[in-house]
RNA sequence: GGGACCGUGGUGUAGUUGGUUAACACGCCGGCCUGUCAAGCCGGAGAUCGCGGGUUCAAGUCCCGUCGGUCCCGCCA
């Protein structure tokens, strides 16, 4: 039989196609043989139809008996009207069903590894084997189809804002700082090497000096890092740069394709401005550069109540410029002994000394401290943090770094500890003034917080000699429920500050010169004030997806060991392919 | 580099203090069945318990190593 052309999709059909004749192409989704009657799903990207084999249709029905999960079959047919006690309101076409008149089994195909239902649970190991199964069950699908629309609302954006999507090479050279680099042999010169791009940044600056005053691109971005549930080794950023601008201007531009991508991704409202914090107040309330605020916990000092009291772990503490902070859990009271205790061992785990966990009765301290702390520090505590009877309060002093880091640690594990995080919420904030540096105690030099090209704030310029630790950054991060999903930087523009910028991180002029030396000759050639930011395309998808790791909106993402277990990448090469490039093996 | 958890028919799991035929669900194959839509009922096949070693009279179970998966710390400008 001649193979007739597909007349609709499985998604399609409706009421009012009610008698045409059709032609369906798809996967067997679903065979229900009655021993008479037969029901066939037939799936594709859009959908499913019910395909009815009627005994007394012949050969057709003979075809249909022998249809099998997952064949790949054209039907003809015609559409009929569903009885109305056999409508499937699941279904989009469930008020029809198409009667087979005739089918054509254009491909057989064996059993699959794993059932396709939404359901039923498949180990990822087998789900990354077989990906191309995998990715025909709707999740997936529904998430492909998702980072779709999402890549498109950003194209119309950007295009909207007069942006340009340039693209930038993917073989370029290596370069010093940040993450490792995935290096490419080069043939042509023997013993030398490219590196893929950790991001474009150098290329959208000097698109910058070019003239291109708004540039964007979608565009895949290479790590050579240890890979999480959000991070791959190879992953995809929406670039973004502009020049003759302020931070002023970015925030606005994104807020702007935030209220997009809400509206259309997720059909909630929002408005601008984003809520914004200062890194150091974020550390400080939250004890995170990325703090989720879906729920309260917020962090309390307590340094000036407790400098005086009798409990030495606390007053010593102050003494020795730490701090004293908490947390107040609501209704925690009635935690028993092994919960706390665990909390604590969570605590140390993190790096603390140790802490303290007080439960509130109606009007006091429920606790054996009781007797280090005055009646009033014990009822200023209280006010201060809030709290109420059947309330807990944990305390940590320690350093204020450490103090910072693990209670906001454990504020996010009471958090999920205590189910306070509602699914379908979103809470954007932007954190801003980062630090310039960071002191690397196992390189023994201060390395550059977000990248060497980020513009030290103006006011802070002035410390840049005594004390470069505490110059803040013209830098920022977006960060939606806990996780950023952006972050860029006003760049330094002039050479003069490029320079200095490569002294503090103890990059000799030669070094700096032989790696960044296109970027400073191109300073000297009329570079624009600009700045940019880079969206992780991949985390936002996962967060808009509502999935856990980014590997579930990446068609074929690698395992945590970085392999592909489809195709079996990373493989070995040949001799001849090593010897073209020089190379020769040592493991 | 370090830590934690996991690996048992095709898939997901159970398997007690080590003990004789490794259980269940789904799937698969066959039979019955003309309105199901996760169809139903009956029957059947299918597992050297990731791999290697050790302890033991005896190992899916305990120990060591190794491979693979997941999560986390370090790392990720």
């Amino acid at each position: 039989m001649n193979l007739k052309k597909r007349t609709h999709t499985c998604g399609e059909l409706r009421l009012e196609h009610n008698g045409e004749k059709v032609t369906l192409m798809g996967w067997v989704d679903r065979q229900r043989d009655h021993g008479g009657i037969i029901f066939i799903d037939l799936r594709d990207r859009y959908g499913k139809t019910q395909i009815v084999f009627n005994p007394s249709a012949g050969e057709v029905y003979k075809s249909g008996k022998s249809l099998r999960s997952e064949f790949v079959i054209a039907v003809h047919g015609f559409v009929e009207k569903r009885p109305s006690d056999m409508l499937n309101e699941n279904l989009s076409t469930g008020k029809i069903e198409v009667v087979a008149e005739e089918i054509e089994i254009l491909n057989s195909a064996k059993t699959p590894p794993f059932e396709l239902d939404e359901d039923v649970e498949v180990s990822e190991e087998i789900r990354l084997k077989y990906r191309y199964i995998d990715l025909r069950r709707s999740m997936m699908q529904r998430n492909l189809i998702l980072r779709h629309r999402m890549a498109q609302i950003a194209r119309q954006f950007f295009d909207t804002h007069n942006f340009v999507e340039i693209e930038t090479p993917m073989l370029m050279r290596s370069t010093p700082e940040g993450a490792r680099d995935y290096l490419v042999p080069s043939r042509v010169q023997n013993g030398k090497f490219y590196a893929l791009p950790q991001s474009p940044q150098t290329y959208k600056q000097l698109l910058m000096v070019s003239g291109f005053d708004r540039y964007f691109q979608i565009v895949k971005c290479f790590r050579d890092e240890d890979l999480r549930a959000d991070r791959q080794p190879e992953f995809t950023q929406i670039d973004v740069e502009m020049s003759f601008i302020n931070q002023e201007d970015i925030y606005s531009l994104v807020e702007g394709l935030m209220i997009e991508y809400m509206q259309q991704i997720l059909g909630i409202n929002i408005s601008a401005p984003i809520q914004r914090l200062t890194w150091f107040e974020a550390m400080e309330k939250y004890g995170s550069d990325k703090p989720d605020l879906r729920f309260g916990l917020e962090m309390v000092e307590l340094n000036d109540l407790v400098a005086s009291c009798d409990f030495k772990v606390f007053s010593d503490c102050v003494a020795n410029k730490g701090a004293v902070k908490g947390i107040c859990v609501p209704g925690a009271a009635s935690y028993s002994r092994k919960q706390q205790d665990l909390l604590i061992d969570f605590a140390k785990q993190n790096g603390a000394k140790g802490l303290v966990p007080i439960k509130i009765s109606d009007d006091d301290w429920q606790s054996n401290l009781n007797k280090f702390f005055s009646m009033e520090v014990r009822q200023d505590v209280l006010k201060r943090m809030g709290a109420k009877a059947g309330d807990l309060l944990l305390i940590v002093a320690d350093e204020r770094e450490t103090c910072n880091n693990v209670l906001g640690g454990l504020r996010l594990r009471v958090a999920q500890d205590e189910s306070m995080i509602q699914e379908n919420q979103y809470a954007l904030l932007w954190v801003t003034d980062f630090p310039l540096l960071e002191y690397d105690n196992e390189e023994g030099r201060y390395v550059a917080r977000h990248h060497p090209f980020t513009s030290p704030k103006d006011e802070d310029l002035y410390l840049i000699d005594t004390e470069p630790g505490a110059v803040r950054a013209k830098a920022y991060d977006l960060v939606l429920n806990g996780t950023e999903i952006a972050g860029g930087s006003i760049r330094i523009y002039k050479k003069e500050l490029q320079q200095k910028m490569f002294k503090l991180l103890n990059i000799s002029d030669e070094e700096a010169n032989n790696k960044f030396g296109f970027l400073m000759d191109a300073f000297e050639y009329g570079a624009p004030p600009h700045g940019g930011i880079a969206f992780g395309f991949d985390r936002m998808a996962m967060l808009f997806a509502g999935r856990k790791s980014i590997r579930d909106v990446i068609a074929f993402p690698k395992t945590s060991s970085a392999m592909s277990l489809m195709d079996g990448a990373p493989s070995g090469v040949s001799e001849k392919q090593l010897k073209e490039l020089g190379i020769k093996l040592t493991v």
